[in-house]
DNA sequence: TTGAAAGCGCTAACAC
DNA sequence: GTGTTAGCGCTTTCAA
């Protein structure tokens, strides 16, 4: 069943394989009315597939291309990866899914395996610039590759979709510091990874071009995940009823995660949210609108990105030489039970 | 670069294609070890990759398997998904993703996909019964399969990897019940998914079992999702308050999701957990853990299902034939925040 | 409009 | 131990 070829089908309709061939890939010219319907009905009665692997031996495309994932089961990626993949499946093309667990061998050898494949191109989520090596491997061989999230090299030299994180960052501080008596603590995230630092560095680029001072604003070092986030918290709050600080009425955490762990400090110690303090978290994790009160944050148009990601590898694999070779979507302030609706706030006082 | 071929190894060497072939494939004989270190060397310098589509013509088989999955953007599935992933690729098999967005006729799409590439197995994860059609395609064309958490045709007929939910409910069930003075109330999955009825049917058994009347144990008939546990849950603390209905200190939610409902409800009402009333879910999506309270549930080992679905696949393809079609796991009850320690409860009382 | 034939890059008998 | 040869299942000139 399953070892049915062309050969057996033009030998049923009796054709040739060639003619079977241009039914099969709906060849407009070249074959006539009544040959084509026998072919037809007979493809259809047998349900006969072609083997894609014959095809792509002799036309050199295997119409699947390669994800590179560190981890699918950080919230974030799914998002990513299954807006990748729409995009592909509706254009014919196969996904290979590599899941690398940020372990760089484990990166070499699914990029090797891609290679093996003949993978018609390569998108490259979150992938670490020590990555470069193995990015010219896919490049030498004339795979097409698209950045997703990250960046490696040179900013703009290769193919690549990421997101604005400085519009993200001015988005909410504008709407914190729609509040005339806000003083705000800004909790970053790890100083070697480019988001991070680009969400710290418009932080300070804004307080900068505000005139904002230290009664204002403060900055605590985290590292993007939930327990550091609680800690600095707790630290924070202790310094201020202790006198060390100044009070603060707003967190505002360079990811979700660690809005979670504020958020937990905050509990802990009995403060309301957001009626004594407002958080704002980043990033918009699916869990985020879930707490309760669902966390207010700036959400990353993940799908999209997945997407555009896609979209742009098949321009590339089609050959295309894409005038901008980057795309930088827009992340988008969201605004939910974490934060005061400033409205009501200017009609109470 | 990429249009390096084994011919061209050859002809570099100094030898046939036969010998370039079998130092690829590592066959200890017929190779001369002087020769052998020559191609070798040329293999190295070169970085040549054969190319797994003419190889997969030859031998008929391509080394690569399909995943059939309804949603990777729910919490469970990228967990089953990793594991499938991890055990694959440690066997040197590659993953095509196949993300239905639970949609019949995408699924069916895939799996012709997934035949056209000749794969070597498929994985399907929770697909609806509605499949089997799809499923015989493959069959058909000899393609082993294995059922990842779902049912499809006569339990047992095919090989698969379920959940032993009855075990599950057992466990939870037996510690609720360890209080003397509970009262529970049973928030039911909907009534057309197995694994739903297979809950439900679990604990109506463990009430007969030990004698438990409705005023101990009430169900309440929920659909798996976080607003329905909410509106039954605040629908039953109503008709408590009300005289309605008998008191409680206790809610089992099918699924984690109703059970994030349930405690929305409790939380909206004033009542605390766990001290008023506690609450315990199943599945142990990865968010339970990030709750707080953090949430008490049944564990599925979801990643080890997934490596466990792809080694039954594994062995499949090998041409084994496993004595027991089905693997089934056990659940774990895991005991978090959400529920009272019951050791403290007895000393305190 | 149709068919014959030559490969795509590899493996596996079978020779030598 | 090594080479020759014949395909795997398809597409694609080129001829008829």
């Amino acid at each position: 069943m399953g070892k049915l070829t062309i050969g057996d089908i033009a030998a049923q309709a009796g054709v040739s394989k060639a003619t079977v061939s241009r039914v099969l890939n709906d060849r407009a010219e070249g074959v006539g009315a009544e040959t084509r319907a026998r072919v037809r009905a007979i493809l259809d009665v047998t349900g006969f597939q072609p083997s894609a692997m014959a095809r792509g031996l002799k036309t050199g495309e295997s119409r699947s291309v390669g994800l590179i994932v560190p981890d699918v089961t950080n919230p974030f990626h799914p998002l990513l990866v299954s807006g990748a993949e729409q995009a592909l499946s509706d254009a014919g093309y196969s996904l290979f899914l590599c899941n690398t667990g940020s372990d760089a061998a484990k990166q070499g050898d699914y990029i090797r395996v891609l290679i093996d494949k003949r993978v018609d191109g390569v998108i490259l989520d979150s992938v670490g610039f020590e990555a470069e090596a193995q990015v010219r491997l896919l490049e030498r061989e004339g795979i097409p590759v698209v950045l997703l999230d990250c960046v490696i090299g040179k900013r703009a030299q290769r193919h690549g979709v990421f997101l604005d994180n400085g519009h993200g960052v001015e988005e909410a501080m504008a709407f914190l510091f729609l509040r005339p008596d806000r003083k705000l603590v800004f909790i970053s995230g790890p100083p070697d990874v480019s988001q991070s630092v680009d969400r710290r560095e418009s932080v300070e680029a804004f307080a900068r071009e505000w005139g904002l001072d230290g009664g204002r604003l403060t900055t605590l070092d985290g590292d993007f995940t939930l327990e550091r986030g609680c800690q600095v918290t707790t630290e924070w709050i202790r310094s201020c009823s202790e006198g060390r600080a100044p009070p603060f009425n707003a967190v505002f955490a360079a990811n979700d995660m660690m809005a979670l762990g504020a958020l937990k400090a905050l509990r802990q110690v009995g403060m309301s949210v957001p009626g004594e303090v407002e958080v704002m978290g980043y990033d918009d994790i699916p869990f985020a609108r879930l707490l309760d009160p669902p966390l207010s944050t700036v959400a990353q148009p993940a799908r999209e990105m997945g997407a555009a990601s896609a979209e742009l590898l098949l321009r590339l694999i089609a050959g295309e030489k894409p005038r901008r070779k980057t795309v930088v979507m827009k992340p988008q302030l969201v605004l939910r039970g974490t934060t005061l609706d400033p409205e009501i706030l200017n009609a109470k006082s």
